[in-house]
DNA sequence: CCCATTGATTTACATTTGTCAATGCGTGGT
DNA sequence: ACCACGCATTGACAAATGTAAATCAATGGG
């Protein structure tokens, strides 16, 4: 699993293969920063409901104007909560005539979920960590 | 689930009792603002290092005077990270002797890891791996 | 073709965040 | 009692973040 070779990229090339999971092993800092990244996307409470309020939209999905009510805020400020989340690959957006829907991508959440819960393997411990950058 | 009464608390009183499942309806704002106080606390390359750290470290604990070389930051800068990790409950902190023992609260990573995937209405339990309470 | 509608960008700004140096506070060894 | 050690707190500061007003770009209906 070589994740060494990991650049800045938007990150939504595949937003199913996340990183190792983060307690099974000392992660290397490109995985950090990838899972700080995607996590950091849902460290605000607008755009935690903005998933949730897409998640039980009719249909999976929304646009955003859907979305500016229910959550209180302007237009710009959602779409750009929407952008953000967008660049974490945690939703993804789809221009549709006049529209831009927006759907939850599960497996993007799956990844994370995974990243955080119990290793798929048994972790083989790895004695003294000499990190060196 | 009553959440609506829940206040700025520290949170971890009991981490592993976080909130309803992200995708399996509209989450109400207190449940969204405590699931983003958590996934804030991941929001930073160093803090995921730093849980990732302390799981891999031998005994599954470790002490500040143990990361700071390995994340290259002061201590200081260290010992705040874990306070936002330990005040959403992600680490536990224990004091034994002179030192400060941080340890992973895995039941808090689960239960993050279960409000991101698949709602509990549709999926039953994963039947292969040793299921624990 | 004109114009209303949807959404993204830009600009601006107050607040929050990450970091370190300096300092304070317990604990334990001598 | 003293001092070294481990860690938390405070103060300070640059950088990032959340938000809105104003503006721009594109689409579709009359």
């Amino acid at each position: 699993m070589p994740s060494s070779t990991r650049a800045r990229l938007p990150v939504a090339d595949d937003p199913a293969t996340c990183c190792a999971p983060m307690t099974a092993g000392v992660l290397d800092v490109a995985d950090a920063e990838e899972l700080a990244h995607r996590f950091k996307a849902l460290g605000d409470p607008t755009r935690v409901r903005l998933v949730s309020l897409i998640a039980a939209a009719p249909g999976a999905e929304a646009c955003i104007c859907d979305l500016t009510e229910p959550v209180g805020l302007s237009q710009p400020t959602v779409s750009h909560h929407m952008k953000i989340l967008a660049d974490a690959g945690l939703v993804r957006r789809e221009q549709r005539g006049r529209w831009a829907y927006f759907t939850v991508q599960r497996e993007a959440l799956d990844a994370l979920a995974r990243t955080l819960g119990e290793p798929a393997t048994a972790a083989p411990r790895r004695s003294g960590g000499g990190l060196t950058t």
